[in-house]
DNA sequence: GGTTAGATTTTGAATCATTCTAAACAGGGA
DNA sequence: TCCCTGTTTAGAATGATTCAAAATCTAACC
């Protein structure tokens, strides 16, 4: 079932967008609504279902559109494994990216600052990154407890 | 210029691709052989095109065959950036790469073992990860005293 | 209230890396 | 030589994503 946004992430919506000029849409609420009730790296075709529930007429390209527009705002994190299907990820702090080889789910860790600093610090001289993915590939076991629910 | 295989090379290959049941065959070797001489981490088309100039007859189906069980064999990696076309490495160390965004250049980036078990430490308990992926985007300035060559 | 310019959405076609299929090919025994 | 099996080949198919053009919406202005 998906809910409306809150005051607050539809406040963080509309100034993100407002940044680049831009406004929100019932169909852009509609998808951020998606990606916020169930933060589950969902691929495009997942949001596209998803969105449809509450919005029948919403298109696929649409889709598309909204989620590139969110990217460019920095407001979610295009997430990729091998060539699979592009997924989508509204946790802007840093975190890594955890595979289940099992059940596909993706989930979040928790990236310390001092774990960044110990990557950061391989790097040779003259090489200046401004943004690091990391993925771990394996299964997790148990429960949900994990800071992606 | 494509060199051939070194003795040591050539036996690696075969042994590789014995222990899985298969043969060394022309296609192979011509592809492993360009894989092996320039270290930048290939796409298909241009592992294609360089294994072409020695061995003219050879399809692009070959190509993606002979890199799948090399990769298959763990004779070289996959290296893949967000949806871009797949690349190949075959540096067998653990390492990390580094996307030059205005070259689009792909770096090696050596991964000192105690920095590995700094990323692991961050897993929360019942998540056994075998493998992890780091890739750094950034710049590259200045010349190329750095591991890839 | 109507008009208009610009942004947004929609549909359907195009792209393109990759995978699939089925037919040739190769080569080491029987 | 003939067969068996793995390999290669050409071309078709796939599928996620992008593109192009027409339709729709919105907000500002008259
Ligand atoms: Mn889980
Ligand atoms: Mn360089
Ligand atoms: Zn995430
Ligand atoms: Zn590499």
């Amino acid at each position: 079932m998906i809910q409306n946004l809150t005051e607050h992430d539809r406040e963080n919506l509309q100034e993100s967008l407002a940044k680049s000029g831009q406004k929100v849409t019932p169909q852009r609420e509609a998808v951020f609504t998606v990606l916020l009730a169930d933060r589950d790296h969902p691929t495009v075709d997942e949001v596209f279902n998803r969105a449809r529930e509450v919005m029948p007429g919403l298109s696929l390209a649409t889709v598309y559109n909204c989620l590139e527009t969110f990217v460019g705002c920095g407001l979610v994190r295009q997430v990729n494994h091998e060539r699979e299907s592009t997924r989508y990820c509204p946790n802007l702090a840093p975190h890594a990216h955890f595979r289940d080889k099992e059940t596909g789910r993706v989930h979040d860790i928790e990236l310390p600052a001092d774990v960044i600093k110990s990557l950061r610090s391989i790097l040779p001289p003259g090489f200046d990154s401004e943004a690091i993915e990391i993925s771990f590939l394996g299964r997790a076991q148990g429960g949900d407890a994990h800071p992606t629910l």
